[in-house]
DNA sequence: GATCGCCCCGACAACGCTGTCAAGATGACA
DNA sequence: TGTCATCTTGACAGCGTTGTCGGGGCGATC
């Protein structure tokens, strides 16, 4: 029956279940640490008296005391997004066997709220941060980091400071998929990415340019669409490109998103050029055709990430790391459309 | 330039800054919260050091002082999941508008895991927790609650104390799932939901139950299949349901997973019953055919109990609040398939 | 010139916990 | 009986911050 508030108002303490079994307070701490050097009956008197008080110990404080959090953070664009919440569970999943809990926050890909978060995140003195960088300047990051707090940045590079890097192979994912509808025949094919401002939509584009070019193949104005991916944008870059003399047999889209608001506009619309994107989705098995795709795998990526900050939290030192993997592409069928079909 | 680390190793303190600054302790707190009563040039000389220390108030020792720790935390089945990542993000949106940082922990769905990440939680001292509960019995969050933390429940109800509680009105949403796919010509439906243990999965049975019985409507026993949704489970029941003498032509689908492994399956098998599924999901309208769907609204779950959670830590008092969420029966084509088509 | 009030400023305690250290109790042994 | 080692226990300081309070400087007022 925990209903009786010692000392007015709040949560018992130490202090208050040493006073209620007439112990001294560090003879609490023992017991909730489970050292040693406690008698078997003062210590059951302690257990009692935990019970009845309903005492949790505060972690705030004894985080204070001994400098550890054991807890990280991470920031990234929208926890709402698929590929941002596998990752986030893969991160989970590390930290939870390292003992840690995770702050999460999503910055929208806005520079300043990813700067506030990690600054918020670094003064609850999280021992490590996980970011998915929004920004392209992370100097506000040095004092932490000179302090001892471990950064991984993934997805995308850190700006401006040397850090620890996660990131996919994008340019050779990118030429993978592009060259995979080349060699299914097409020739005209377009691109429809991410605002050339971001990192991975920058490379992604570059690997598309890339396959073009090697295989001697024209890049017409209208068929590259760089902008932050919304339905009504995807369908005017799609009008733009079906239209005119030489529509396009093909489409590249540069990140899930894109791929889904196309496959979406082409139904509504009724047109059937080939399509093949970056990022894998639920259900692109599944669709008529089914979605051919340069996955890239999000819970890998967390996991690596992770794994790479809590080496660095046991002490591991040298110079910072940049691992880089590799995208698969997995055929299912959309790229092979014949031209004209 | 903020490589001086004083006082050999860690972070500068306030202490530090106002030695160097040649001010007091209290002068430095006093800028730093830009409290008034500070000469401007003191004031000035204060931030220059901050600056060059790199200093940055640790948090956790000034929520120890003040008592609110401004973080709630959100315990999820598991945050890879699109619905509770949808869910998530409301949360978190919700949350930083009340200047509060979030916690997450994924679940699992096991009672003991839940128990243990929201009193990790409760130890961190957050002001309130969100819980899709996993376990039956909340008891042990009651002297957390007497001591004022605030708790609400969302998608099913707390066991065993009286709490907030979020939920969808599953019956309903069932049933009218179901009597789509009746008023559509059907009589031998099958339902596929998970485990009659969950909550949800045992109102939703209720639902197709209800539905089936007022339609006059047999309910055979291998029609009915009560299991957490994994692939191998799922081609079974399908097996069961499609073969014999009495087939059923069309399927209900008591969750998200439960659809999507549904519609895997069948794809594989070449089999077209009609699917209606409990819970939208991205792409159910670009499928062949497009998916019905009884949805719920994730994202206004998480909202409804962040500021419901919100309220209540602005002191908001009275008994336990029961919000139920209606569902949207989406028409999508996938219920109209003519029996035998 | 004495008094008052205001504004700055800093000393100090406290938040709840853990690390250090020394004191008291107990038993073994010479 | 005295000495020593061992075990148990508690007093105390301190983690980095904020709330309280009182002191000193200064201009205004009588």
């Amino acid at each position: 029956m925990p209903s009786q508030l010692p000392r007015g108002r709040g949560r018992p303490t130490m202090k208050d279940v040493a006073a209620h079994a007439g112990v001294a307070l560090k003879t609490v701490s023992r017991v909730v640490n489970d050292e040693p050097g406690v008698a078997p009956d003062k210590a059951a008197r302690v257990r009692t008296s935990i019970e009845e008080l309903g005492f949790r110990r505060n972690d705030g404080a004894r985080l204070l005391r001994t400098g550890q959090t054991a807890s990280v953070g991470l920031v990234l664009e929208d926890i709402g997004d698929p590929f941002y919440s596998a990752l986030s569970r893969a991160v989970e999943d590390v930290a939870h066997q390292h003992g840690s809990l995770l702050f999460t926050g999503s910055s929208d890909e806005r520079p300043g709220r990813e700067q506030q978060l990690s600054l918020a995140f670094c003064a609850r003195r999280v021992d490590g941060l996980i970011i998915i960088p929004a920004a392209s300047d992370h100097r506000y990051l040095l004092p932490e980091m000179d302090a001892g707090m471990a950064a991984v940045f993934v997805d995308r590079p850190a700006g401006m400071i040397e850090a620890d890097a996660v990131l996919t192979d994008n340019i050779t994912g990118a030429r993978s998929g592009v060259a995979h509808l080349i060699s299914a025949g097409h020739r005209r094919i377009g691109y429809i990415g991410d605002a050339a401002g971001i990192y991975t939509a920058r490379l992604r584009y570059r690997g598309y340019l890339d396959s073009m070019t090697e295989a001697g193949l024209p890049v017409s104005e209208p068929w590259v669409v760089q902008a932050p991916p919304e339905p009504a944008g995807i369908a005017r870059a799609l009008a733009g490109m079906l239209g005119g003399p030489a529509p396009v047999t093909a489409v590249f889209c540069g990140n899930n998103r894109a791929t889904v608001l196309t496959l979406r506009e082409l139904a509504r619309a009724g047109a059937r050029p080939a399509v093949v994107g970056f990022d894998d989705f639920e259900l692109a098995d599944l669709l008529t055709p089914a979605i051919t795709v340069v996955a890239q795998d999000p819970a890998q990526m967390g996991r690596v990430a992770a794994e790479l900050l809590f080496r660095r939290l046991a002490g591991e030192h040298g110079p910072a790391r940049r691992v880089e993997l590799p995208t698969q592409l997995i055929v299912r069928g959309s790229g092979e459309i014949p031209p004209g079909g």
